[in-house]
DNA sequence: GTCTATACCGTGATAGAC
DNA sequence: GTCTATCACGGTATAGAC
């Protein structure tokens, strides 16, 4: 690769010109991700997450078996804090249009809440089996969603003649592409993201048409 | 990379026994997109491309310079084609509403119609000078879209209250989603993509609910 | 337009001292 | 928990014959 860094990636940058910054899995972990989201997991060397994490390559096997377990970990906890919705009271009582409606809303704000992990999870191919281990619970994801979807449609709270697969897909993808664009605003970020998933709700639910 | 490749790639599998295939920049490129597409253009290497081409990794070198030069190729491929929808009369004329609309369905139909390119351009992430520029023209086309959804506003056919530049990253998010699952269906398929623009452009419109 | 052969370097990973 | 030193391998790319 002929790579010029895109934003010179020294996410440990202030600790750039110490060195032997002591690192537990948890903080290597951090810093490798940020690596991968900018970079790409492939376009990551074990030299770029040593220079990003201030120590050299070999002291990275002191706490990881290698690049994939750092993969893995990340994915696996963006998983679980998506599959944690669905297993919220929100997601499991009233109408299924309601129970839709919270799903896409917590979607949004636990994508934003999580943004590092999740969108490395959006983000990854299939080329590893950790990967693949990924892809496989997102599509469980996306049936569950379907679902709910085809429920509401029954319940005749979301127009008919919808396709409840192509629904999920659309919605999802609408949702998940924040993560190519979002950054947390610092403070009032916790506002911040509400409204972006209360606008995202309501444009999904009710249109950008003005009926007015 | 451990790398089990994830459903073998070969292109040219018909060829695969015969070698020796012959070919131009054009025909090179069809393949190399598609494997990019599959293992990510990092993922990816001249000997994965070679294989898949059927002629050995110097070959390559015949017809293009390397494989940053493939890349260019595609996405600026992608570009012009969307780039070109927004010169249309039906982009141009008649209340921003409208065009707005128009230039939606419109990019549906381009990003299925040419999938292969306009996939590769969306997963494009900067670390070469290609991915780069594309990114720059990428940012290009949606500020004009967002320029397009201020004016609707304005005029008021659409919500007012709407932030533009939010908008409009919403919904080309969503559009360009598509990339991730959809596969053309052989016969038929420009019907099923007539009908995958209709049923997205109806929802970013009018939304999911029922309001009977 | 393809091939074989090769240069050269960056890669992921290990061994063992401190 | 970090380091230096080292390894085998695979990466891009080139030279030159057919």
């Amino acid at each position: 690769m002929v790579s010029t860094p895109p934003a010179a990636v020294s996410a440990a940058a202030a600790s750039a010109a110490g060195r032997r910054d002591s690192h537990s899995v948890e903080s290597l972990l951090s810093v490798a991700v940020e690596v991968f989201n900018v970079r790409g997991y492939d376009g990551t060397s074990m030299e770029d997450l040593a220079k990003a994490a201030g120590i050299t390559k070999s002291s990275i096997y002191h706490h990881v078996s290698g690049k994939e377990e750092l993969l893995r970990l990340s994915v696996t906890r963006a998983l679980d804090g998506l599959f944690a919705i669905l297993d919220e009271p929100g997601a499991r009582e009233g109408r299924a249009a309601d129970r839709l409606e919270y799903v896409v809303r917590r979607t949004c704000l636990e994508l934003v809440g999580n943004l590092p992990h999740v969108t490395l999870l959006l983000r990854v191919r299939g080329n590893t089996a950790a990967e693949r281990d990924a892809l496989d619970r997102r599509r469980d994801f996306d049936h569950r969603v379907a679902a709910l979807a085809a429920a509401a449609i029954d319940e005749g709270d979301l127009r008919a003649g919808l396709d409840p697969r192509l629904t999920a897909r659309l919605i999802f993808g609408m949702v998940n592409s924040i993560s190519e664009w979002y950054r947390p605003g610092g403070r009032g970020a916790e506002k911040e993201a509400g409204e972006l998933a209360d606008a995202l709700t309501a444009l999904v639910f009710d249109g950008l048409r003005n009926r007015a």
